[in-house]
DNA sequence: AGTTTTAGGTACACGACTGTATCTAAAGCG
DNA sequence: CGCTTTAGATACAGTCGTGTACCTAAAACT
């Protein structure tokens, strides 16, 4: 490892093993997931990670608890198309961010722990005040644009089930064309309203 | 071993194997996935599987073709909703067999070679008259019942996205319920079907 | 400066899985 | 029955990851 001149230490360290940490999660998935792969990749010694955590999902836990929050949509004016799209353009980015496709592959593992995948929302989205169409959503119904008795569960979420559908399927990021289509044909039909 | 007295060939050997490489991918993902369970839980030699495939990949996409196909929905007489129920119904328990819990395992997987997804398409869906909700939704447009011009690729897919979404949520199976509250709220609307 | 903390590095024994070689005997054929 | 095919079993060397022990020296604090 060749021993560079200068030695990290603290957050500086830190913050090196929880980006390999997510990498490799993002990369290989859960079940591939190794302190060896994360040491090599962090460009430290195992015995470090060991100090810390017991096992790699201990690590990535943490990891992911350090990880930028999602960012929040923040509704405009008077667009209720645009700010659905816009919302789901900021599902879409997260998703593909390192920490996006570790969580995918996480909620994904077959092998997954029901207390891990548990803890994990409460880190990741609870943070937040909702998911992505459902903030944007909720903001048109007390302004009274929507009927609030639209908005059950199923409805606010049908813009994230598409889009992760879709994400699922080609394992390619949706174009704002097919952004669009969601909006127009599935989830404002759905909130009730009418369209030409 | 204890080399019982009857000693399994063909048919019979190679569905034994089957059966394991699906549990195991099921069970642990393809990531987990490795020549050694499978034996172990085929009962066999891991001499065997080599004499065939040359990795457990390989060896789990014969498993998948000649895995049971998915039931297809029937519509039947004049009941939109309730086939557009039943089909999800469908869905949800070939999510839940053996089979499906290997398939979603497999297109989740972060390190999925997009050759190997395609070919599970082909073989898996494509060989039956598109997917789930599809097959009800244009059964009706055909019969005068829907607009044909809804049925776009978004609100054929809605029934599914939701299901999925659903199941990777939660890890369970979704009840009824929920299969009719995704038909009424989401499903109907985005068809133009006027609700109460 | 001296002292404490802790990252970097080496080494080791252990287990899991790999891929190949080799032998045996059961299954199925004529 | 004798012959061919092939499943079952064992063995082996090699690789990779684990978890621990141990030493060293850099970083940070007093």
């Amino acid at each position: 490892m060749s021993e560079s001149r200068t030695r990290r230490r603290g957050k500086d360290l830190l913050d090196a093993i929880y980006a390999a940490a997510l990498a490799e999660a993002a990369e290989s998935g859960p079940g591939r997931l190794t302190m060896d792969a994360i040491a090599k990749r962090a460009a430290t010694a195992r015995t470090t990670l060991y100090r810390r955590w017991s096992d790699p999902m201990d690590l990535l836990l943490d990891a992911l608890a350090e990880a930028h929050p999602v960012e929040q949509p923040a509704p405009g004016a008077d667009d209720l198309r645009g700010d659905l799209i816009a919302s789901l353009r900021l599902m879409v980015d997260w998703g593909f961010s390192t920490a996006g496709r570790a969580v995918m592959a996480l909620l994904a593992d077959p092998a997954r722990d029901p207390a891990i995948v548990e803890a994990l929302w409460e880190r990741v989205f609870d943070k937040r005040g909702g998911t992505f169409t459902q903030t944007v959503l909720r903001h048109y119904a007390a302004n009274g644009a929507l009927d609030p008795a639209r908005l059950t569960p199923v409805v606010l979420d049908i813009g994230e089930a598409m889009v992760a559908k879709r994400i699922l399927d080609t394992g390619g990021a949706p174009d704002d064309d097919y952004l669009a289509a969601i909006v127009d044909q599935a989830i404002l039909p759905a909130a009730g309203v009418r369209d030409a």
